[in-house]
DNA sequence: CGATCATATGCCTATATCGGCATGCGTCAA
DNA sequence: TTGACGCATGCCGATATAGGCATATGATCG
């Protein structure tokens, strides 16, 4: 078998990172797919496939504009992706008392994004 | 091209619903593969699999303990994730439920970034 | 109507899985 | 040492996917 179907998934449809650029662009309002296409540096076939996936899991909504057709963010289907990763949050907080030394030191270390 | 691989990316990792799955049993603690396969329901071979994948993206980590290999939690890895679509938190807050027109054209009023 | 712009799709290729099964490998016990 | 247990891997098959290119579909305008 081969992976889940993005389509049906969330939390597939953003495993793309180029359809996680298309919403981080959305969040400014609705755009044309051509638009997202040439800021994106992508395909106008490539944008549209994206975003139908994207409008598949209903995380991007459409509306005829004339000869356009624009695409704008419904981001509650994010919500439960940011209520599941919230769950480990105390995991990320918390120190790893179950876990060696090594990671404690990491921890000292770390500094993300 | 086919699709990104998992190995490099949590957001592909946690895509899988297996995976998410043994994520969340780890959050009670460390645990052994087998333990994992038959909690899950699935074969050694699987359970090894996606927990190479986990370990892999650095969201599990495993120390051997004897004949086993106790794989546990690192979720450090999910914090990125979250805080992503934290960023979209005031968009599934904000009244989108009834996005017809009437809003869309409201929305314009910030729709150039 | 015909031309043109904006999108969506279909077809095709290469690739990356996921899963199963059998097996390799290391560890511990007798 | 031999055997059993726990886990990782290799190989194979089926399938979904990302992209590219060409083209169908739609809408607007002259």
């Amino acid at each position: 078998m081969a992976r889940a179907a993005t389509t049906s998934d969330v939390f597939n449809a953003i495993a793309e990172p180029q359809r996680r650029d298309i919403l981080a662009l959305l969040r400014a309002g609705e755009r044309p797919v051509t638009d997202l296409a040439q800021e994106l540096g992508m395909s106008q076939p490539r944008a549209s496939k994206h975003l139908r996936v994207l409008r598949e899991v209903g995380l991007v909504r459409d509306r005829k504009a004339g000869k356009q057709r624009l695409y704008g963010l419904d981001a509650r289907g994010l919500r439960p992706v940011h209520e599941w990763t919230g769950g480990f949050e105390r995991f990320w907080n918390e120190s790893f008392d179950r876990l060696d030394t090594y990671v404690q030191d990491l921890k000292q270390t770390w500094q993300e994004d």
